[in-house]
DNA sequence: GTTCAGATGATTAAGATTCTCATTTCTATT
DNA sequence: AATAGAAATGAGAATCTTAATCATCTGAAC
């Protein structure tokens, strides 16, 4: 049960946070803005304000349980935490969002980030272009 | 004499948007805020409104005479476009910005996107860390 | 110098996220 | 199961960054 995980954590176990760590667990989509988690809750019928989704979000990814990413616009989506870090490629004209983790790149980031005196702590690596997909509705020419 | 970029660019030549490019050109800051640069310019004797920065850092960007980045925080930067791509690393503690350009870390990035059926575009990489220079008035311990 | 498309500035608006505070809900304790 | 206290919630206001409006101004061309 994933209340569990949010004693685990340290939270106490709310309605609004059960049913946005459900909506994270299960939604098809990966990637979820916190307008998209809102819409989600409204329409299953739960009466959550959106300023606490925001709230419950932000204490999520204090606690590790989920991650913030800024792939493209102004909105911010969160991902449930997996353990393993990776990066991301989204289709500039379908949106899609595919995942990849390349330990050369990381590797190397470690490297460069020395060679100028940093000790690297975090990094944001999103990369953007046009999926080839025959699926893709969007593809160009 | 700039008033050739902007002709170059397509753009008229105005008062504002020649102070602005000489803010870009001159500050001791390569990466600078639409409100940084709007502070120079009062600091100046400018009386160039905020909503013309904005403005004209966006025309400037659609013509390829700046970039625009997303380090920290939640306000984009700007840098005078210098012919080469590079990349990013921010201190966590003091906010020093850092330029490098990796080629093996650019190969990669291709490839990988590759290998999931993109053709890559853009990307964008900033790696965030402790910078460890005795100057740091942050150090951490 | 006149003309007029284009640029500017003051203001308003928009979108995303956070804050405030009165009310409600958990959890622990009787 | 009732109670109490701390913490969480929801509605709306506030904030922050950026974009849009629109009347006025400016620069390039004649
Ligand atoms: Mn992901
Ligand atoms: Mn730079
Ligand atoms: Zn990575
Ligand atoms: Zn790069």
């Amino acid at each position: 049960m994933e209340t569990n995980n949010l004693k685990k954590a340290g939270l106490k176990v709310t309605l609004p946070r059960m049913k946005i760590l459900e909506i994270l667990e299960t939604s098809e989509t990966r990637h979820l803005s916190a307008e998209a988690i809102y819409r989600e809750l409204l329409d299953s019928g739960e009466e959550i304000g959106l300023a606490t989704v925001y709230r419950v979000l932000t204490q999520f990814e204090a606690a590790g349980l989920v991650c913030r990413l800024h792939l493209e616009g102004n909105q911010a989506v969160f991902e449930l935490e997996r353990g393993g870090h990776h990066d991301h490629i989204v289709c500039n004209q379908c949106g899609r969002v595919e995942e990849f983790f390349d330990e050369t790149i990381e590797r190397r980031q470690s490297e460069v980030a020395q060679q100028h005196g940093f000790s690297i702590k975090d990094h944001a690596l999103v990369l953007y272009g046009d999926c080839l997909d025959s699926a893709c509705p969007y593809r160009p020419a």
